[in-house]
DNA sequence: CCACAAGTTGACGTTAACGTAAACGTAATT
DNA sequence: AATTACGTTTACGTTAACGTCAACTTGTGG
């Protein structure tokens, strides 16, 4: 046995196949690159994404579907990382986190209003259909 | 009694009282009758808002904190009025209510994942506050 | 009457988030 | 060698959602 043993070799994507996965167009990825979203590593000149920056791809837009701006969830995948080591930095952290979290808890009672509006919406439709015959 | 009773009397705006109520400026206020979103009466040149605009800003804002796009959300106000009358306007108005929830319901969904995503992230972060004691 | 505040309509500036195009390198296929 | 299919960078264009003037009219108190 010659050969060494890789006992996990992590999955890596080309920049077209990551467009395609997520339907978003090159040009967004390097965008994002440009805006310091993803870090992919180089053969050559050539992008290669890790696993890694699948995820935060994946967190991104996300974020995006929430109406959230690439700032923003920038921010929010920091907060996954653990980036600071020191208790104050945590403590930070933490605030951060906990601002979000209100943010997102308010968009989310918005939310189930204008679910439940539309839902009001669509039953008076019904209603009136039925009244026409 | 000479004078006439009006029963119920409609409240009335200017545009400095409905900007300083949703915090927004009056240039927004302009801008979003611009784009058709309101439609305030006038005395003279002077706009006067009634509480149907009131309201409808009350949306407008709400979709906006939702990521919701100024034509997003002018779709969604016209769902809550009856705006056509025969059968197949009505019909047409039920699928695009019914779209516009799907659409909402996977982003409350991508905010319940966000949100969760969230907790655990503030979660390791009490976790390694501990350990450094 | 006159200042001053608050209203009005243009018209141009700005930021975010990409799109689009030019001009080029590289690798495989024909 | 030439075409095709990718990749690259650089740079300018675009749309949405306002901000920021400038230049005006209108209403009110001193």
């Amino acid at each position: 046995m010659a050969s060494s043993k890789p006992k996990h070799v992590e999955k890596s994507y080309l920049i077209r196949e990551l467009a395609e996965e997520f339907n978003v167009t090159t040009r967004t990825l390097r965008f994002y690159e440009e805006k310091g979203l993803l870090k992919p590593s180089r053969i050559g000149a050539t992008r290669v994404y890790s696993a890694a920056d699948r995820t935060r791809l994946k967190l991104i837009l996300r974020g995006k579907r929430l109406g959230l701006s690439l700032d923003e969830s920038a921010e929010i995948i920091l907060m996954y990382d653990p980036v600071g080591t020191n208790s104050k930095q945590i403590l930070t952290l933490i605030d951060a986190i906990q601002d979000k979290r209100l943010q997102l808890e308010k968009q989310k009672q918005d939310l189930e209003q204008t679910l439940e509006d539309l839902q009001r919406a669509e039953q008076r439709c019904v209603e009136s259909l039925k009244h026409i015959h």
